[in-house]
DNA sequence: TCAATAGGGTTTAGATACGATACTATATAA
DNA sequence: TTATATAGTATCGTATCTAAACCCTATTGA
């Protein structure tokens, strides 16, 4: 068993928990309140649920179903019935939730890091792992997918929920992505 | 700014609090429970004291301290005074603690990541360079630190606290830590 | 057709974490 | 000796988290 790498993404992972922890805080907001926003400005339009939030926080439904509450309150967010499928529903930003998040992010409060092909590549494969041996979603962006096709220059296809996608809807990320094998 | 190696370690991030955190229900502790422990058997003799958790797990001091606390009435960890500096508390973990957390990590719980070097140079870093940017500790080991000195074989020295190291030493993390430049 | 099952979401209650504050005690610096 | 800095503890109010029970909708299959 390898304890290093798991050491030093830990060692990240609670640094970032809690400057943006910090972040948040300066906005008012908590830190779950700040990767909400976060999560629903990078996700595609399969995946702004409740249950999609859950997966892919780690936290239960209740728990995000409060945090939700609270948003909408608060007007960062609204919540629409999906008008297919009844027991969906849909969470978008508003302009204040959108203009919020920018703030956050752009207040250089959450710090960068290096871009580094190697380190992106390394992280993908080691949640690829994870994800084969302990059957949790991955949530990358489509076009690492491996339902996505590439029929024609600039068109895009998942191959999963049968709808054709556009080059920028492959950038967000998906509660249904797969690694390919 | 980059946003994607983010992306994955913020992941990678949330899907270990939810598997830990799981982990630790099995033996009916808290997720902060299951990391002090961790942190216990990781840390060298200058760093076992309630503000390096408070620091490396980014909590506050108060709740660190309830934490050992509930830790201490449990009888998985005592807490002892330092005969040389008085202020300090060092904590250590007793058999219990150090069975019950030898369990958890043993069962396979805690996912394991593939062994690469090139994963933990990157890791090594991106860390490096929040440590700069932001005044962080590292809570590296010894041995990539830049206040480690190995003047003969085998044996290690801390320019910082000057006293000699063992190999073994040298594999424990510290609240000294900080990257060769 | 209609029960049975499964999935998404909400609510509630109890436990707990968290931040803020105040406080004690020890060590170091001026 | 006084002032300052550091380590730790105790307490209180707020808000989050988990677990469980529950409702609603869609799908399955007999």
């Amino acid at each position: 068993m390898n304890t290093e790498t798991k050491l030093w993404i830990e060692r990240l992972s609670s640094l970032q928990h809690s400057l943006m922890r910090k972040a948040a805080g300066t906005q008012g907001l908590q830190l779950v309140h700040f990767e909400i926003l976060h999560y629903l400005s990078l996700c595609n339009r399969y995946s702004n649920t409740a249950q999609a939030l859950s997966e892919y926080l780690g936290q239960t439904k209740g728990s995000i179903s409060q945090s939700l509450k609270f948003l909408e309150d608060q007007a960062y967010i609204i919540r629409q019935p999906d008008t297919r499928d009844r027991r969906y529903v849909r969470l978008f930003l508003t302009d204040k939730g959108q203009e919020t998040f920018t703030q956050m992010a752009a207040a250089g409060l959450v710090p960068a890091l290096p871009d580094d092909p190697a380190l992106n590549h390394a992280l993908k494969n080691a949640l690829g792992t994870w994800q084969r041996e302990n059957g949790i979603k991955s949530f990358g962006q489509c076009r690492s997918c491996k339902y996505n096709q590439n029929p024609g220059e600039g068109v895009f296809y998942c191959a999963l929920l049968k709808e054709s996608l556009s080059a920028q809807d492959t950038e967000k990320i998906c509660r249904e992505h797969v690694f390919p094998a």
